[in-house]
RNA sequence: GGCGAUGUAGCUCAGUUGGUUAGAGCAUACGGCUCAUAUCCGUAGUGUCCGGGGUUCAAGUCCCUGCAUCGCCA
């Protein structure tokens, strides 16, 4: 049996899941699906990444340890899967045992062989930033996160001779076209690789850092986070001396988001190399999703939960509508309107419709059961045709991880049909008896290019098809190659309609209360529609569900600059608790440094602006008097990113 | 600053190597059918194909230029 094995990314636990994570989950899934559905032997992969600096902040921030933090989160991710009918066979944790042996062995085997040499580096270091600064970064010399002057300093490294392997990598990628894909992608790997490649510092010394993997022969560092992330695609395998390894790697593919592609297309490769293992087959690269044309941001605010889509429009549904609204490596828009606009017309009208309006006939005109097919009219050919073509060109698509090509192919099947049925008109043919053998042919028909759907819609809504399976009788299926050819429903066989497929949902009033606290960024609802809807003498008044759309916070300011150029506007950094830039129009009132330390109440949902250049996420608020301003604070101390309700 | 991508109907987007009247879905309007868990089918549209210039018998498509948005790099 032939192989396939696919990852995603292991996702940084800096955050809990979120749509894009959720999309990379799903197409793996659906590919892995697929690849089945052909009779594969598929190993899907997935898992968390729990080293480094940011995660020892966020676990101070939650007040935990370290360890109940990552293993917390790390639990979000796997839960976070199920409920959207994706199975991974291995999920992979960094921090698991097994994982650090390999990375510390392939770190001792690298170095054993000279492909990783210590070496001083000499940099601006910015202490609030924990990292060196390069001097583009720079603002006026000084660190433009916190407004501090980065020391020079030197600092002792391990780095991996990348370099050495430019060379084989550029023709590596010009010798196999489709190793990165989409194309756009590759010519971008390419135009990069056209500068010489510096070697990749691979450690931090554990002065510095101390969460993370011990270099095996140098215990006073720790390996970088990316020589500890990207080799979870060979430990999850049992790499090197197993069984799974020799089986799987040789079919390795990668899902992975564009913000990652440097270190899956740059270095992974090299790091291959210089431990004798093949890369990988292919890598695929997609965008991100834009939320009501907001970035999808974890400081804003406005991060979907899957699992509250998941709750409204099931999990079907969802998948469905991730798959066919991205084109594969562009960025889309989300929004709950394109979604319950998929979900009524493509899955309910189109599909729902199609299916019921089917096998009620068959109930009703044929004793709900497989009818006897006659000699096929030019038109029921034309039916048939178009579905085992719509196979083709749905399989040929999901090859080139272009779904949503290949679900509009499949939707004109549908669409097909559904144009079959008015012309033939069965209601009509029932009523004549001597049509009989033509109705016959006609359900016949339908019911094979259902079932043909129903091939194709198994990975891509498995819940949903195993239901269309079920009526049709042939939940057994479960080859798309051999069960996807015309003619394999039994005449006689019984039919079972069940429930509907997909109830429409109705549109939710506007100022619907929030499920939770972060979820779509919404603009607060207009006053004026509030007004309109609400009975007269509440006129001029909000209700509580608009109020309910401001996300006001309490934020701690820890850096304050003047706006050059400006002498209203001040740039603020605050903790909320999440690190955001927002700029005040305060400068007037209040001299920067006396700022730093206050606690003051943000509008945290507020659409991102930029002002004179800066972007700020949010606004802070103040009362006016006369032409005073005053900043607005609580009475006591709390938490940054408090929540003021 | 360098390289690249994108700009097409109200919205989301298709448009192969230049070739007749520029397409689809959604939304809108009107009409038809009744098998449908309340849908489906048909018809009707509207487009300065971002602006300007050029090549050509012929440009949404190729070239130059400008604008806008985005990405990568520095």
């Amino acid at each position: 049996m032939t192989a396939y094995y696919l990852t995603t990314p292991i996702f940084y636990v800096n955050a809990q899941p979120h749509l894009g994570h959720a999309y990379s989950t799903v197409v793996a899934d659906v590919v892995c699906r697929y690849q089945r559905l052909l009779g594969k032997d598929v190993r899907f992969q997935t898992g968390t990444d729990e080293h480094g600096d940011k995660i020892v902040h966020a676990a101070q921030d939650a007040a935990v340890s370290v360890h109940e933090y990552v293993d917390k989160i790390s639990a979000m991710f796997k839960a976070a899967w199920p409920p959207l009918s994706i199975v991974p066979d291995t999920f992979v944790r960094t921090t698991d045992p097994a994982h650090m042996a390999v990375v510390q062995a392939i770190l001792q085997q690298v170095y054993d062989q000279g492909d990783i040499y210590f070496s001083e580096y000499t940099g601006l270091y910015c202490k609030g930033c924990e990292r060196f600064l390069t001097e583009k970064e720079l603002v006026d010399g000084k660190c433009p996160d916190h407004l501090s002057e980065p020391a020079l300093i030197s600092e002792q490294n391990y780095f991996f001779r990348m370099s050495k392997y430019q060379d084989w990598l550029i023709d590596h990628i010009s010798r196999h076209p489709e190793f990165i894909t989409p194309e756009r992608y590759r010519n971008e790997v390419l135009s990069f690789l056209k500068e010489p490649l510096e070697d990749l510092c691979i450690s931090r010394p554990t002065t510095r850092l101390t969460w993370g993997i011990p270099l095996p022969f140098d215990h006073r560092f720790v390996t970088y986070v990316w020589f500890d992330a990207l080799i979870n695609y060979l430990s999850g395998l049992g790499y090197p001396a197993s069984q799974d390894f020799a089986r799987y790697w040789p079919v390795a593919e990668h899902v992975i988001a564009k913000d990652i592609l440097k270190p899956h297309a740059i270095y992974w490769p090299p790091m291959l190399k210089a431990m004798g293992v093949e890369p990988y087959q292919r890598l695929h690269v997609h965008g991100y999703w834009n939320m009501n044309d907001t970035k999808m941001s974890k400081s804003l605010g406005n991060v979907v939960r899957p699992s509250e889509l998941i709750a409204e429009f099931g999990a079907d549904s969802l998948r469905y509508f991730l798959l066919r609204e991205m084109s594969f490596g562009l960025d889309a828009g989300f929004s709950r309107e394109a979604m319950m606009a998929r979900h009524n017309s493509d899955l309910t009208n189109d599909l729902g419709n199609l299916f019921s309006r089917s096998l009620t006939m068959v109930k009703n005109f044929a004793a709900s059961a497989v009818p006897q097919p006659g000699t096929p009219s030019a038109q029921d050919q034309e039916l048939a045709d178009a579905a085992l073509n719509g196979l083709a060109h749905y399989r040929e698509h999901l090859e080139h991880f272009a779904f949503h090509r290949a679900l509009t192919a499949v939707w004109e099947v549908i669409s097909r049909a559904n144009k079959y049925i008015v012309s033939t008109q069965p209601w009509e043919l029932a009523k004549d008896q001597n049509q009989a053998a033509q109705l016959g042919t006609v359900l016949y028909t339908l019911l094979e290019t259902l079932r043909l759907i129903t091939l194709t819609l198994r990975p891509i809504m498995p819940a949903t098809a195993a239901k269309m399976a079920e009526a049709l009788g042939v939940s057994d299926e479960s080859n798309i190659i051999s069960c996807g050819v015309w003619g394999r429903l039994v005449p006689g066989k019984a039919i079972n309609p069940g429930a509907q497929l997909f109830p429409r949902l109705q549109q939710e009033a506007k100022d619907k209360p929030q499920l939770s606290k972060s979820k779509i960024m919404q603009e607060p609802a207009p006053i004026k529609e509030a007004t309109q809807t609400n009975p007269p003498e509440t006129e001029g008044l909000i209700s509580f569900d608009t109020f309910q759309n401001l996300e006001l916070r309490v934020a701690e300011v820890i850096a304050a600059e003047k706006i050059a150029k400006s002498d209203r506007l001040l740039k603020l950094t605050v903790k909320a608790p999440e690190e955001r830039t927002i700029v005040a129009g305060i400068a007037q009132h209040y001299q920067p440094e006396e700022l730093i330390g206050r606690l003051v109440i943000i509008v945290a949902n507020l659409k991102p602006a930029k002002l004179m250049g800066v972007a700020s996420h949010g606004m802070v608020l103040a009362a006016k008097d006369g032409d005073r301003l005053v900043l607005s604070t609580v009475s006591g101390p709390v938490a940054p990113g408090s929540r003021v309700a």
